[in-house]
RNA sequence: GGCCUCGUGGCGGAGUGGUUACGCAGAGGACUGCAAAUCCUUGCACCCCAGUUCGAUUCUGGGCGAGGCCUCCA
């Protein structure tokens, strides 16, 4: 089977063909970091991560190169970095706030089972290739100077508006915008503009100013990726205008019939059935979510739903989710033999060929998870074996965190002498089947967090509860 | 107003022109001193209307409902 991937611009699933597949390349819109990001935010990254592992496992990890950019001049930085900074200047404001903010991102991405992009550039280390590619669309008639603006003229571009499908004349011109004057088209946009003083900005051959937010895009895929490459991904909201934005520019600055071969989006997030926001109080940052969750079900929660389809996330769902991930877990590490030199034979285990294909079309991984369930159920170790495999090539299982996920059951050194008494209190009431006392003290040692099993081989277990 | 998604059993969530998705929860049973865990069995579905068809949850049209985007903007 081939991958197949759902391609926003020709709106239906395509066989995936990549451009040189000693180089598969792709990028992906990263965060705007200005504030911590919230568990909508987290679901691109944990998608993309998904493809990245997905095509690291069918072209080779060193044929991958995945770019996920950070995007550090924004409007909404330098009102952040004046809000909470007010006593510093405001380069020095806009360093912490987007230093903060990145590092924050970086860990919470981290905790959900993310591996690291091949690169993560900076929008303010691309300046120079921002403005040479402004220079290039203003020699190519695609861009003009107005009103202290670059802007780009998208009537210079014959299918613009290709992604979005949407018509130049279908547009309710200053809908939400009120229409500026110095404008061809209402439809054109930014590509620089001039800074104020106190504002942050660079010299360019139109004067000190600071870049648009979609040539960002443009110059850094170029400078990565080169003029086209194979995907490029992002969520929803930002097929217009960002994405349609950043194909014009680069396409007419390249003079390419294409910037990117397929392009894909993920689906939108509610909480709780209804829309995240501020003003609803239901806005909920990755962070927080991982104060009450491990990442790993958070991550699983994220992905049993299609990446395409919207996600309603919800506290039964993460519940849902915790059940069934434990479950495969004890089904591992009760047949599975975890210690250090194992490792090496086990991260050479093969993935499940059915799991494999789910993912294949087009990340069908809630099919996949019906695979899943069957392997955890099978008695057959190498069945448990490709469990492993491919719950570890989705990042839900990884050696080290069943190393950590078998010490649950291990008899703890670490229990009270307290409750170790109780314990032994227990078994002697057990032994002269003295249940009532034996029941109070099972109740007892449930209070105090430790669960009593009596298995039907005669042994008793226990475990901390989480 | 324009464009685009989505609407499946109590809940989550795939898929298909005709045959059980799967899971969670529920019910019954086995096991157990009782629990827990485990195992077995099991009920419950495809928004509405019309059309195409031998047959539609699946295709077409219409309706209703939910959500997103409409140019730098919270």
């Amino acid at each position: 089977m081939t991958l197949r991937l759902y391609n926003t611009l020709t709106r239906q699933k395509e066989d995936f063909k990549p451009l040189d597949p000693a180089n598969v390349r792709m990028y992906v819109c990263g965060p705007t970091v200005y504030d911590f990001a919230h568990i909508g935010n987290a679901r691109p990254v944990i998608v993309f991560d998904v493809l990245f592992r997905l095509l690291r496992h069918l072209y080779g990890p060193e044929h991958v190169t995945y770019v996920r950019n950070i995007t550090d001049v924004d409007d909404k930085i330098n009102a952040r970095a004046l809000r909470d900074f007010p006593e510093l200047p405001l380069n020095e404001a806009i360093r912490r706030v987007t230093e903060e903010t990145a590092n924050q991102f970086q860990a919470d991405v981290k905790a959900l089972g993310c591996l690291e992009p091949t690169a993560q550039p900076r929008a303010t280390e691309f300046i120079d290739q921002m403005i040479e590619m402004i220079s290039t669309l203003i020699s190519k008639g695609h861009a003009y100077q107005a009103g202290g603006e670059v802007l780009f003229n998208v009537e210079s571009m014959k299918d613009y508006g290709a992604l979005s499908n949407r018509k130049l004349e279908d547009q309710q011109a200053g809908a939400r915008v009120a229409v500026e004057a110095h404008k061809k088209n209402p439809g054109d946009f930014v590509l620089w503009k001039l800074s104020s003083a106190e504002e942050p900005g660079w010299e360019s051959p139109w004067g000190r100013g600071r870049p648009g937010w979609h040539i960002e895009c443009s110059a850094m895929s170029k400078s990565y990726l080169g003029e086209v490459f194979d995907i490029h991904g992002g969520g929803l909201d930002l097929i217009f205008p960002h994405h349609e934005n950043e194909l014009a520019q680069s396409r007419c600055a390249h003079g390419t019939k294409k910037m990117a071969n397929i392009w894909m989006h993920n689906g939108f997030l509610q909480v709780e059935g209804q829309k995240m926001s501020k003003s609803l109080g239901n806005f909920v940052t990755i962070n927080e979510v991982l104060k009450d969750w491990p990442g790993e079900v958070v991550r699983f929660n994220m992905l049993r739903t299609h990446y395409r389809q919207p996600i309603d996330w919800t506290i039964r769902g993460l519940e849902e989710s915790t059940t069934i991930l434990s479950e495969w877990r004890d089904s591992m590490w009760s047949k599975l033999s975890f210690q250090d030199g194992n490792r090496d034979y086990y991260s050479s285990l093969p993935i499940s060929d059915h799991a494999l294909d789910g993912m294949q079309d087009d990340l069908n991984l809630p099919g996949m998870i019906t695979e899943l369930h069957r392997l955890a159920k099978s008695s057959d170790i190498f069945e448990i074996h490709n469990l492993f495999a491919t719950l570890n090539c989705l990042g839900l299982a990884s050696f080290d965190g069943m190393q950590l996920w078998a010490k649950r059951w291990e008899p703890l050194p670490s229990l009270s002498e307290t409750a170790n008494s109780l314990i032994t209190s227990r078994l002697a009431a057990r032994a002269a089947k003295d249940w009532k006392e034996s029941d109070r003290i099972r109740d007892e040692l449930d209070a105090m967090g430790i669960s009593i099993k009596d298995n039907k081989d005669g042994t008793t277990s226990w475990e901390i509860k989480r």
